[in-house]
DNA sequence: GTGTAAACTTGACACTGTGTCCATAGCGGT
DNA sequence: ACCGCTATGGACACAGTGTCAAGTTTACAC
């Protein structure tokens, strides 16, 4: 019964995540419309604004590509640095799966208050992601001397931040895979206790 | 002859970078035209385009607040790790001072060409100065091992970049000195060798 | 069938900001 | 007096977002 016909508000979500991620262009309000299948109006039925669609594109890919199944290896892991390890791994690999709504939305950023408010919240979760690895880094004893819990949050946080993805991967023409060992490297560098 | 009366020039750049750096909205072209006391018409006489006026403005910043004189402790620092940590310094803490237009800068790369051209431009020049510090690094045989000159010269550049700084002095509420502080600890741990 | 409500369409429009065009004015130099 | 430069004011094209109103389709109820 619901799902018989595809939900047109699915369809608008599967069509601006399509746009998103493949297209040269910029995706407008009318570009996205038209990949639904629906009128430019019909739109702002579903969604009030473009800062709205955006961040339900984010959910619905958090959705469709299971961000929950892909932390597991993180939240399962037995040490700390084993946590830290998989955490990178898993939001690493999942960045180029939302690069193209991520840029979207950090591009409105300067201009429009809702998009601000979108995307700090989407960040949010994932600093409660890195600070879990911290915890648990700390709890083993294996965090950094000098540095605090939440220092050691915000730095990971920072490290792993959508547009230093995109400064490696583009300007510096990093493949994924070295952006990933890089990156891990860096992770422990930064947070773990140099013993061994 | 030259300056008896301010370069109308002058007073555009000075305007435009008083307005980007201290405002709370956006800095439109009417904006900085109101400031420098000219009609919105003159400003085009000047600069044929906005991207065109923001990166003159970085320029305009460089000049008078001497970046060259700044990044004279890294260029003479004795060993690589002195010139890691100098160039470290110079650079976070000129970030603040530019923080302004490199953000309206960065916020029309979506969009626009030009502005992507001209940041980049802009970003090559600080990428030279990481790579100088980094074969300095590399001449002592202080770079960690297993990391190629070219790599740390992209990781330091992207450690250095200014959404780090806007991430960790904004969502992150860290204060200048915080900043500075982790990210010389940050590029060391990044880029230098354990050994002592 | 008739009625009605929801989802949708078409078309027009307001608004913002950039960039262009043009007619004109002031002013210094020759 | 004339030229050239710099500037002004006003109008306008264009893109993109968001709004509004009138009408259509569909499905479901009675």
């Amino acid at each position: 019964m619901s799902s018989e016909k595809t939900d047109t508000r699915t369809r608008i979500l599967d069509a601006a995540w399509g746009l998103l991620e493949s297209r040269d262009g910029p995706a407008r309000m009318a570009d996205i419309a038209r990949a639904a299948g629906i009128s430019r109006q019909a739109l702002y039925m579903h969604f009030p604004n473009r800062a709205d669609l955006l961040i339900a594109t984010t959910r619905h890919i958090d959705a469709v590509k299971d961000i929950d199944a892909r932390l597991v290896p993180s939240r399962t892991a037995e040490t700390g640095r084993a946590r830290l390890d998989a955490f990178v791994e898993a939001w690493g690999a999942y960045i180029p799966e939302i690069q193209g709504v991520a840029r979207a939305l950090m591009a409105m950023q300067e201009a429009d208050a809702e998009a601000r408010r979108a995307w700090a919240d989407r960040m949010a979760a994932v600093r409660e992601g890195c600070a879990a690895a911290v915890d648990a880094l700390a709890r083993d004893g294996d965090l950094a001397p000098g540095l605090s819990p939440e220092a050691a949050t915000d730095l990971l946080w920072t490290l792993l931040s959508v547009p230093n993805w995109a400064h490696l991967t583009g300007p510096c023409g990093w493949s994924q895979a070295d952006y990933r060992h890089a990156m891990t490297r860096l992770a422990r560098a930064a947070l773990v206790a140099p013993d061994g």
